[in-house]
DNA sequence: TATTATAGTTAGCCACCGCTAACTTGTCAA
DNA sequence: TTGACAAGTTAGCGGTGGCTAACTATAATA
């Protein structure tokens, strides 16, 4: 979990399963990301031990504020990259797929730069 | 070695400095990628293995047709992106990091539609 | 109450790909 | 001829992050 992309998806599928239902488990997640639930203990005790998680009494995964902070940051690559890709011409699911690897890779500066130039097309 | 990053990598490297010499050696590759002999060798020796890379006599490095063929691809996707995310404003040595990482993760489809969209955007 | 299903855990496997330590091999120079 | 350095190999470590097998615990139902 020293890679980012994994631990980044697990907070990734959270931020959005949190978004569409009031109370998200392990086992969603593992059917989500199509992990075996050993998987997702361990992925999801790694993130617990770096504070972006907390798992309650009732077993529901709740983030953290940097946790919600990281996820939304990722979450915000990934629309944004989708964006950007469909933009030029690439299929949504494609793009989608795409955007959902490259999020992980890119630093600030060049999401930034391709933020501001999607704003600036948009208009 | 089934992932992608790390194969290409080598690959890539193999191209970029037969450019540059007539002659490419695993200890070039070590120097050039900054990683340990011992990590070269077993790269290199599954690059052999798939038929992308020859060892002559020598222990010259000799791209194949296919591997170079997908040496070739690899470092179009390099050169382009940056080309991109330069085009956007990100400076070069991040933008060349970055391409350095993305160029493994998209799709041809994605790939093939920054590339006309790069063509169109220098005329 | 006993059964069954679901959620979650523990233990341990496997493959990847870096690494170091220590070796062999080959070449070149004193 | 010997000594030393450079290239390369072998053996084995460590960390990641999937996996299965087999277990526990909990809750619903017959």
């Amino acid at each position: 979990m020293d890679n980012r992309e994994s631990a980044e998806m697990y907070l990734e599928t959270i931020y959005i399963l949190s978004e569409k239902s009031d109370s998200v488990r392990k086992i969603d997640i593992s059917r989500h990301m199509g992990y075996a639930k050993p998987s997702v203990t361990r992925g999801i005790s790694l993130l617990e031990a770096r504070g972006l998680v907390i798992v309650d009494e009732g077993g529901n995964l709740l983030l953290t504020d940097e946790g919600k902070k990281q996820a939304k940051q990722i979450y915000e690559r990934h629309t944004v990259l989708t964006e950007m890709l469909v933009s030029l011409g690439v299929d949504e699911k494609t793009a989608a797929d795409d955007a959902c690897r490259i999020e992980h890779y890119i630093s600030d500066t060049t999401f930034e730069a391709i933020k501001a130039h999607q704003k600036k097309y948009k208009n």
